[in-house]
DNA sequence: ATGGCCCGGCTTCCGGGA
């Protein structure tokens, strides 16, 4: 089973690109973030064209989720359950016999900024709502926009991202406290390339010189982990004419 | 050189992203 993730930054802006990338990968299931669309603006229609069923989960100009699978994707949750939330940033949905929850985690702006304090509020909601989810539904996976650097090897330049946002030790203590509820960053389960990023900057011909993050992450429970063979960040969609400033990941399930 | 690019939107600039 082939699972994804990608922040596409304007699905209408990006929508020929990932049906092109549906055709070449062809995953079970992906998960989308940052789509900008209403819900009746979701291009449902393409997308069953491609052969993939959708749930989404959107609003205006910002933010945006979805879900697509090959099979339908059941028993759908939007957003946290207990946090009162205005911003769509989670859906999830049981495909193959795997709960899979797609997040666009908030970005947070800066230390000490207000929209911090959100992220704060969020992980910790986040966290929680996993904790019972885990144990409803051993087999998990977490993907998404993470917003968070785990480590230095995640960031091109640790020096200059120190303490800066997505590198600060209350945001990375976050990403720990979902390692230790048992989520795994596949990833990391593999040996890597060094220097390898899931996000470049649109500016300073960041892409080029290989100036990133990897800030895009696939999660995978204690039952999963033992049965990923392979996971990987596809750079091939950042090459295109008018990319995303995000990759999509990948994740194999034996 | 503390900004460079790209997105949507009550669009010709602005806020937000990361």
């Amino acid at each position: 089973m082939k699972l994804a993730t990608w922040n596409v930054n304007s699905l209408s802006v990006r929508l020929p690109q990932l049906l092109d990338w549906l055709a070449q990968q062809q995953p079970d299931a992906l998960v989308l973030q940052e789509t900008k669309l209403t819900d009746d603006k979701f291009p449902v229609a393409a997308l069953e064209e491609a052969g993939y069923r959708c749930a989404w989960f959107g609003q205006k100009t910002y933010n945006g989720v979805a879900l697509l699978a090959r099979e339908t994707p059941t028993q759908i949750v939007c957003n946290i359950p207990g946090l009162e939330d205005p911003q769509a940033r989670v859906i999830t949905g049981t495909v193959g016999g795997i709960r899979v929850v797609g997040a666009y985690f908030p970005n947070g702006q800066a230390p000490e900024s207000e929209k911090f304090a959100y992220k704060m509020r969020w992980l910790e909601a986040l966290q929680s709502w996993l904790r019972t989810e885990l144990a409803q539904h051993p087999r998990l996976v977490l993907m998404g926009d993470f917003n968070i650097a785990p480590e230095d090897r995640d960031v091109h330049d640790p020096v200059a991202w120190a303490g800066q946002i997505h590198c600060t030790p209350e945001e990375r203590a976050h990403f720990q406290a979902l390692a230790a509820l048992g989520l795994h960053d596949a990833f990391r389960l593999f040996e890597q390339p060094p220097r390898s990023w899931s996000w470049w900057d649109y500016r300073n011909l960041a892409f080029r010189k290989n100036q990133g993050l990897r800030i895009d992450h696939i999660l995978v429970s204690e039952a999963l982990r033992a049965g990923v063979t392979a996971c990987g960040i596809d750079k091939a969609p950042r090459r295109n004419e008018r990319p995303s400033d995000h990759a999509p990941v990948l994740v194999e399930l034996g």
